[in-house]
DNA sequence: ACACAAATTTAGGCTCGGCATAAATTTGGC
DNA sequence: GCCAAATTTATGCCGAGCCTAAATTTGTGT
């Protein structure tokens, strides 16, 4: 097998060049870390960072595929009956109630890093995007869109900016110092607010169909 | 007066560096073009160009105020008895109408350039955000909202992407090679579809109060 | 165990955007 | 026409990103 020590080496470097990465971001703030100063502490060349991770964005949002398919997943997984605005809500609401982050992201220093980067925060918007469109891609397959028809778009950038919204809040109430708990039942009464707000709109859109 | 000369020629400097930035980028693409490039081009030093533009994109994107300020203007000034949606829904019809940059800017060049470049369809993202940020702000003030209420942010959110949707699909349209007419006609009808579908959540909100 | 091929890492250098500083030039007011 | 202020220019530096060739490490076959 080909699967062996090489792979898992590379593995382990790729890592190990991440969790050196973000532990210097986490101290130094993003934009003050050269690729070079990682690149030292990490004991590889600059040009190994460089080949494991071609933008310097990547190196400190490494979860990116996850967040970029968390909401097209859940619609994917919704359930019979459910309208994809339904099936996003349920899913944010049990993740304010896990505590966890709402986001796949946690942590104030995370959110302080991110925000005093203007780089990290330009990644961050395209990511949402990225999410919207892959969201898009789902309902346009599931509710059977026209190609050129707009609606599937417009939804998922509906749905995608309510998500982006309140996670904005989880990111400011996280920047302001509060904990885990306060955060959880402030986001909980707004998102109950930002979905109801939807609601009227998008309550009867993309609603997964019965087996007859 | 110091409104002269001085003023007058710092002016015509800037616009002479736009114009030949836009130029070459139209030709070139924004990617390719060096900023020394433009300097010779333009017969200044590096450091004049800079000095003017802080970033590349800048000297692309040059109508950004306009640009940011545009939702935030229309609903300011919307009619009496009106709400936020409608106001926006009456002038983005009305540019269609006109046939005129639905997006302050235009034709296929202008939408070639930007979608070639990654570095200018992220500037477009952070200008789409600052557009919602100033909407928010016009919002928050204008329906007396708490200093932590989520929903002018929410609606804002909502509303700027209605916006952005149809925004992108003259893009695409623009892309495609489609004359203006073609793309006013199909804009038209799916800006109806697009603001018909955020009605139902958003007619009662933000409407301009009847003096009583 | 050894050699060879393939994959990975390294070293060096290059371009470009962005920023800092000081010198040189131009302009407005007197 | 002179002087102070504003503007432009020249120069150099830093960091991200990319390219290429050399060096090292790993997997495979004998």
């Amino acid at each position: 097998m080909t699967a062996g020590l090489r792979e898992l080496k590379k593995q382990q470097t790729r890592q190990s060049i991440s969790d050196t990465a973000t532990r210097l971001f986490i101290e130094h703030g993003f934009e003050k870390v050269t690729i070079a100063e990682i690149a030292a502490a990490a004991q590889v060349a600059k040009m190994t960072v460089t080949n494991y991770f071609p933008r310097k964005e990547d190196l400190a949002l490494d979860t990116h595929e996850t967040f970029i398919a968390s909401l097209a997943r859940t619609v994917a997984a919704r359930a019979e009956g459910e309208s994809a605005l339904a099936a996003l809500r349920r899913e944010f609401m049990a993740a304010v109630e896990r505590h966890d982050a709402v986001t796949g992201f946690s942590g104030p220093d995370f959110a302080r890093m991110i925000a005093d980067s203007p780089t990290l925060t330009a990644r961050l918007r395209e990511l949402h995007e990225l999410r919207e469109d892959a969201l898009a891609r789902v309902l346009a397959a599931d509710t059977e869109a026209a190609p050129g028809d707009l609606t599937p778009r417009a939804a998922a950038a509906l749905l995608t900016t309510a998500h982006r919204t309140l996670f904005q809040q989880v990111m400011d109430l996280s920047l302001a110092g509060r904990d885990n708990r306060e955060i959880a039942a402030v986001v909980a009464g707004a998102a109950h607010r930002v979905f109801d707000l939807l609601e009227p709109s998008l309550a009867g859109y993309a609603v997964r169909p019965r087996p007859s």
